[in-house]
DNA sequence: GCGTGATGTTGAA
DNA sequence: TCAACCTCACGCC
């Protein structure tokens, strides 16, 4: 269930627990033995994020890890129980394992590799250096609506279905706007906005959007129970009253996925 | 048990 | 625009 926040929270994760030290590498489902065989007790040096694609750092070569959909990643603590057998990576050393399933992509790469997916991907709100002038270059001068902007990983890295659905509620904007009726202040407010949610996100380990005025405590309204965990103003809320206005939420396809909004707040 | 859908991406038509 | 891919949890028999 990833967001760019699940991949930066993820390799957070593997550094706490298995950077710095030999690694025992497997694929008890088979597809990645070869590579499993040959990284197999080498040292992970590092991990790192950029939007959903994960990277870690072994020798000279890097484990690339997209989750796609379906894809999880599970950690516990040593000895790891017997490998299923859809585990397609298992990581593992004394004290922690780690079981990957049903990514998109586990792959090895090369640094020229790694570095060619970089340049394909936007800038990302969760990575300090990134720069959102990047993205704007590109949303200024695009026909295409902010909603599907917001969702091409060349333009901007990292933001989903939520995140795409939530922080164009939080700014009243309507997602059929096209990027080029975009102001420079509503990008730039959108950008920041992403920085912080997206942070706390990583922090959290869930989505959480909705502004404290909002919360049900503070409008009298039971806590919200999703499998996603978070508190959320649009994203799968159709046809349910807003919190804000309490208008119905829309629901629309959207380049095959399900758009969410607030006819009557998104009007900007 | 079967059908469905899900926070995603790619490549062919 | 659509199918393909990968997995699992849920609702409904």
């Amino acid at each position: 269930m990833p967001e760019g926040h699940t991949i930066h929270r993820l390799a957070q994760d593997h550094t706490a627990r298995f950077a710095g030290r030999p690694v025992r590498v497997s694929s008890p489902q088979g597809r990645f033995a070869e590579s499993a065989a040959l990284l197999d007790g080498r040292t992970l040096e590092s991990a790192e994020a950029h939007g959903k694609h994960l990277f870690l750092e072994l020798g000279d070569a890097w484990i690339h890890i997209h989750l796609g959909l379906f894809g999880k990643l599970g950690f516990g603590p040593a000895p790891a129980p017997p490998a299923t057998d859809t585990v397609r990576l298992r990581l593992a050393n004394g004290d922690h394992w780690a079981d990957l399933r049903g990514p998109t992509a586990c792959a090895l790469l090369g640094e020229g590799e790694k570095k060619a997916i970089h340049e394909r991907l936007g800038p990302d709100p969760l990575r300090p250096d990134d720069d959102p002038d990047r993205a704007w270059k590109r949303i200024s001068r695009s026909r295409t609506s902010v909603a599907a902007l917001l969702m091409d990983q060349k333009v901007i890295a990292g933001v989903g279905n939520v995140y795409r659905a939530e922080v164009l509620f939080r700014h009243g904007i309507d997602p059929y706007r096209l990027g080029k009726d975009l102001t420079r202040a509503q990008w730039d407010a959108i950008w920041a906005d992403l920085v912080g949610l997206m942070r706390e996100g990583v922090r959290n380990n869930r989505i959480d959007t909705v502004r404290d005025e909002h919360l049900p405590e503070a409008m009298g309204r039971p806590p919200r129970v999703d499998d996603h965990g978070g508190e959320v103003y649009v994203y799968r809320r159709a046809n349910m009253p807003c919190h804000v206005c309490g208008g119905e939420i829309r629901t629309a396809g959207l380049a095959a996925r399900n758009l969410f909004w607030c006819p009557h707040c998104q009007i900007r």
